[in-house]
DNA sequence: CGCACCCCCTGCCGGC
DNA sequence: TGCCGGCAGGGGGTGC
């Protein structure tokens, strides 16, 4: 569920607990995509949360104490917001107990999230290297010189967290479809007007699904069980066989690197 | 180096 | 009704 959009969804509804203290941790599935190191919950009791950032699709939490909490939701990690006093349920794998009587719970059916918690500079041993594109926008340019050595197709390098940080499968096919380019064509070969087009897809359909609070599919929510509404403007993902929203022409979908694309194929060349 | 492929894990849906 | 295969928003490792 959660690329960019929606961990920003989510970073948003937590920042009402900066200046939370962390009075308690409850691990009861250490087995995440990294097995929770011994120490977690020694790096985090009694700490106070100074701040709450994002980069990519990571979430992490600047502590007092020069430390820090990652957390990445993989394909279907959440957070709830629940009182303290609230029963555990299955796949609840992490509680975070606050000091206003509140409990954070990590909650990750597949298991693909990660939690990590320790000194601040090592965040870096997680964090992609790809530029955020809410944080700051990519030009043209800086397309360009993603794309320069790059044989694969376009929609990879979208993807690529260490290229650009936050996009993945929905995001992609939702941003070529605006800028109007083939999620197949060959990085390299796509001409400066597409990638000024591009440039500017990626950041108004990231600013978009935003301010709709992302994409609710399989039930995603922020901390407080509030949807989203972004999957009501999705033009392409997971509608082939549906008329494309600008042409009505026949949504197709095809695989790539073993993921779906979607693309229209008159709106897009 | 870039890229395709396979794997990790659970849940759900459609077909038989 | 139940079982089975395929697919799902993530990324990392491997081998070419």
């Amino acid at each position: 569920m959660p690329e960019l959009p929606e961990v920003e969804t989510i970073r948003r509804s937590l920042l009402p607990y900066v200046g939370s203290r962390i009075v308690g941790v409850e691990i009861r599935e250490r087995r995440l995509r990294r097995t929770i190191a011994d120490d977690f919950t020694g790096q985090l009791r009694g700490r106070r949360v100074e701040s709450i950032d994002r980069r990519g699709k990571y979430l992490f939490f600047g502590l007092d104490g020069d430390r820090a909490l990652l957390a990445h939701l993989g394909m279907t990690g959440c957070l709830e917001r629940r009182p303290s006093s609230a029963p555990s349920s299955r796949h609840d794998h992490v509680r975070f107990l606050l000091d206003s009587d509140t409990a954070l719970v990590f909650h990750d059916p597949r298991r693909f999230g990660i939690l990590w918690a320790g000194p601040r500079n090592g965040l870096t041993e997680f964090l992609p290297t790809g530029q955020d594109p809410l944080l700051r926008p990519l030009s043209a340019q800086d397309l360009r010189q993603l794309a320069r050595n790059r044989r694969g197709p376009i929609k990879n390098l979208l993807m690529d967290q260490n290229a650009v940080a936050g996009i993945g499968n929905i995001y992609a096919s939702e941003i070529l479809h605006r800028a109007g380019i083939r999620p197949r064509r060959r990085a390299a070969r796509i001409y400066v007007p597409e990638l000024t087009r591009l440039a500017d897809a990626i950041h108004e359909v990231l600013e978009h699904a935003v301010r709709l609070g992302g994409s609710s599919i399989s039930d995603f929510h922020d901390i407080n069980g509030r949807t989203g509404y972004f999957q009501l403007e999705h033009a392409v993902y997971d509608r082939d066989g549906k008329p494309c929203p600008r042409c009505q022409t026949t949504i197709r979908r095809i695989v790539q690197s073993g993921r779906s694309s979607f693309y229209c194929r008159t709106c897009q060349h």
